[in-house]
DNA sequence: TGTACATCAGTGAACGCGCGTTCACTGATGTAC
DNA sequence: TGTACATCAGTGAACGCGCGTTCACTGATGTAC
């Protein structure tokens, strides 16, 4: 561990510091432009170093998306702690989400499969996405004696939730939102939503 | 317009064939893999002969989404058409939208920008991608005074077919289908939104 | 406390690749007279 | 009907690029005795 200050042979902290010019090269454009190379680059480093830390590119790719759903799970988790059952839940889950998805666009896209199709193959990945959506499943099985119906509901409050995070994203929604924030929309669509579907 | 047999020194009408053959390649690996050069071998031609026809190869994937958000903006009318106004109407919309996306998973995804960001500076694309979703506005609107609501029940219902597809075509909700089309879980999900929010 | 040695985490050069795009060219087609 | 010529739509070679990954290597670190 000794980094004083001239560059030592060892980094000290090469994994991590890879995730995070990863994370900054992502922010800035986008899932397709991580490549080993430029983040070992960034981190000062040989293009090979990175294979002492991660098989592949892809698998850094996974890390990525799998801290994306971790970070997503815990905010959700924060909201159904931070609120009552019911509605407001219903409100604070769905704000939350858009909130994340709205501060972290890319990150977004690449849990979502894009430049990567899907992680299913990747059960760190499947695991955490689990956890990001379980909070607002057990919102919903409070309501629903019937598991099917639930089950329906979930994909469909998900579904919601999730195409207007695309669409605010990439920036289709941009005419409609004039001034408004993307919460600030997100808050007005998903109060529409519980208003008509799920308020008791 | 001499295209007999044996490889004519010009080929007929390269354009479409390029297209077709980009369509091929998409479907098949997705919009990541479209490659001028890819494309130009299956056509069976030099590598820079696309360029007598599309500009960049940005431009040839502009006109694959083009084309995608007009075969999307029939489909919708013509669903539109064949329904009368009110909650059949509403059904018959999403189920023709849900049933696009999963017919051809890639081309909807190259419409929404994986790959490509966004087609914001593509005047066509901007056109046909707001003809796709004007049935859906105008039945909408018949349901609301208020613009601004109907705005925001646009933007509700938009997001949920459009957030249904995504997971569908990722792959997400490949465990809670078991045995239903996409199709099929696109109606119940559809069929339970309107239930709860758009039935008069 | 010192020394031998295994292990870890880097280096730098090289591999083979496919890509978008440009260029000078040429064969084929269509048009004016 | 025939001929000169402009235009169109191809060719093939080359440009420079960045990429993922492998390899033999070496400097630094940690451990056993």
């Amino acid at each position: 561990m000794a980094s004083t200050s001239d560059r030592p042979y060892h980094h000290g902290d090469l994994r991590t510091a890879l995730l995070g010019q990863a994370r900054a090269l992502l922010n800035r454009d986008g899932p397709e432009a991580i490549s080993f190379r430029a983040i070992a680059r960034s981190a000062g480093v040989s293009a090979a170093a990175p294979y002492n830390h991660f098989p592949s590119r892809r698998d850094l790719l996974a890390a990525l998306a799998a801290d994306g759903f971790t970070d997503l799970a815990a905010r959700q988790e924060q909201a159904a702690r931070d609120t009552p059952p019911g509605r407001a839940r219903f409100v604070a889950l769905g704000h939350a989400y858009l909130e994340f998805a709205v501060e972290q666009p890319q990150v977004y896209r690449l849990m979502f499969g894009i430049g990567a199709q899907n992680w299913h193959d990747v059960p760190l990945v499947a695991t955490v996405k689990g956890a990001s959506i379980r909070p607002l499943r057990e919102a919903i099985a409070t309501h629903f004696d019937d598991p099917a119906r639930a089950e329906i509901a979930v994909i469909s409050t998900w579904s919601t939730v999730h195409g207007l995070a695309m669409l605010l994203i990439d920036g289709t929604l941009d005419q409609a939102r004039e001034g408004l924030t993307g919460t600030d929309l997100a808050g007005a669509a998903i109060r529409w939503f519980i208003e008509q579907s799920l308020s008791a």
